[in-house]
DNA sequence: GCGTTGAACG
């Protein structure tokens, strides 16, 4: 190292101090290291040798380092034009990977194109990538523009990630299909690309048809497009089909990635085959944060589903992956072990994991939430009340939960025990009217889930109060029969709910679609599409 | 004068 260090600075020979230069980043790996090497690099005076230059960029690693280099390189004394579009691209690339700083990519981008430093075909992924990051349709659209106005709109690496971004943006699917069914020639990430991209937008259905397309057009699909496939299999529900990618995957030898064994896990979890998920779990190797929540994920919902199975030794083993995972268990594992706890009645394990997870996160108002919601469950309303009162000390509030509807183009919104609807006297009738049919069909409400100190009585009050109910009942009122009622949730959809809909869905005869904060729940005839696992 | 790429799972 001091050997390099002194060839990079005292050499006469300017070959061999670049050389020296390059072999000193390449040994670089941390920050305070870089800016040692940056040191050096000024001494050689190779501060402005754009393969130096690049490969300090290239360098950086962690968020940090690129902020480090970025700063050096396009300090106020840098000319800008002097640098060729090379270590633009890695800048570019090394902001567009990394995940919170999408828009320092742009930037630089905007810099290189005003400093006339003409982008290449290599500059469009990076840059359409950090779009795709940041998700805005306007932003893609401008910088589909350019890749057309450079000619870059032939190449099918910057088609492909065009496409993913499009993907990517709100209402931003149309705009990929047309890039999609514009390319003159379709590689297996092209197909990857827009399977992935039906998933993400709710188009499972679409994305399961363009994997037979792709099958009959003959292109092999690799295991980033089975890893889409299963994640529709998932969304649908479709264990049958998931069957199925699971004997394909294994007949033609596709590679079997951690990311791909999680997607089966995931699959076979939510689709109802939680041993077949566990089996999988304990045979692979490599296990990232992603195995262990969607596995936990997976128990959490069998319990809910499947209550009468008796479970509840799941959710200790769950406990116990936790504690022994090498990983640091992040909120998202947390949590969703917490909501077991909930479901199976663990109440005591859930306390103590949530005030850990308050602890490593205090202002993360849905953590207090879940742990009044345990003590109200263990009927502690003493606890709950302090909870609530130190929630309102930190200018925290529960988001209350809503449903809006669409009608003759205008959106309504009803939130729990609404009145301010101009119908709603009728509203709360149809209330009344869907409670008595839905009782007649064999409806129990399920009070359980009430964690207010009331009677039960008043308990199934509160229930009929949810705005779900309201937004249905509007709907019943002021559409023709048959016609199909879709809602959206701002929150999960309550287990009353969930029940009392699929009566809904068969006593009036009703498809009705339910969009909540987690997924779609398509009813029909006294059934829901997530077949009660969400 | 010398180097870079695309798509994925909770």
């Amino acid at each position: 190292m001091q050997r390099l260090v002194k060839t990079a600075i005292f050499t006469a020979n300017r070959r061999e101090a670049e050389q020296s230069c390059l072999a000193l980043l390449q040994a670089c790996d941390a920050v305070s290291k870089l800016s040692q090497i940056h040191a050096h690099v000024l001494k050689s005076g190779l501060q402005n040798n754009p393969l130096v230059l690049t490969k300090f960029a290239a360098t950086a690693s962690d968020l940090k380092a690129i902020d480090y280099a970025s700063s050096f390189l396009f300090s106020g004394d840098a000319d800008t034009h002097l640098y060729d579009s090379f270590l633009f691209n890695t800048v570019i690339r090394a902001y567009a990977q990394t995940s919170h700083e999408k828009h320092k990519a742009l930037c630089f981008y905007n810099v290189m194109v005003q400093g006339s430093v003409l982008p290449n075909k290599f500059t469009y992924p990076f840059v359409l990538k950090a779009c795709a990051g940041i998700g805005d349709l306007n932003l893609g659209k401008s910088v589909h523009g350019s890749v057309v106005k450079f000619g870059f709109d032939a190449d099918v690496h910057v088609c492909n990630t065009m496409v993913h971004m499009y993907c990517c943006c709100g209402g931003g699917i149309e705009f990929a299909r047309k890039v999609f069914d514009e390319m003159p020639k379709l590689d297996s990430v092209s197909w990857s690309a827009m399977i992935g991209g039906y998933v993400r937008v709710g188009g499972s259905t679409d994305s399961v048809e363009l994997f037979r397309e792709m099958q009959m057009a003959g292109v092999k699909p690799d295991e980033i497009t089975m890893v889409s496939v299963l994640s529709a299999c998932t969304d649908l529900g479709a264990l049958e089909l998931g069957k199925w990618v699971e004997s394909y995957i294994e007949k033609e030898g596709i590679h079997k990635s951690v990311e791909l064994c999680n997607a089966l896990i995931d699959m076979f979890a939510k689709c109802g085959n939680v041993d077949k998920a566990l089996k999988l779990f304990r045979n692979m190797s490599g296990r990232t944060i992603v195995s262990w929540t969607s596995v936990i994920d997976g128990l959490a919902m069998h319990g809910r589903g499947m209550e009468a199975i008796a479970l509840a030794g799941h959710v200790k083993e769950a406990s116990e992956f936790i504690q022994k995972m090498p990983i640091e268990p992040n909120p998202i594992v947390m949590r969703t072990l917490i909501s077991a706890c909930h479901a199976h009645g663990e109440l005591k394990l859930g306390e103590s994991i949530t005030k850990q997870l308050i602890r490593s996160e205090p202002m993360q108002e849905s953590n207090y939430v879940l742990l009044s919601n345990i003590y109200a469950k263990m009927n502690h309303w003493d606890k709950k009340t302090k909870i609530r009162e130190a929630m309102d000390k930190k200018g925290m509030k529960k988001i209350p939960g809503s449903t809006m509807i669409e009608l003759d183009h205008e959106i309504y919104e009803f939130v729990a025990g609404d009145k301010s609807h101009r119908q709603s006297k009728e509203i709360y009738e149809m209330v009344e009217e869907m409670g008595r049919k839905m009782k007649k069909a064999g409806y129990v409400p399920t009070t359980s889930e009430v964690l207010l100190d009331i009677n039960e009585e008043d308990k199934e009050d509160a229930l009929n109060r949810h705005s779900e109910k309201l937004a249905i009942a509007f709907a019943l009122l002021n559409t023709p029969p048959g016609t199909p009622i879709r809602i959206v949730k701002n929150l999960r959809v309550c287990n009353d709910c969930h029940s009392a809909t699929k009566f809904i869905s068969k006593v009036y005869n009703r498809e009705i679609v339910v969009r909540d904060r987690n997924r779609f729940h398509h009813f029909k005839d006294g059934m829901c599409s997530c077949r009660d696992f969400w």
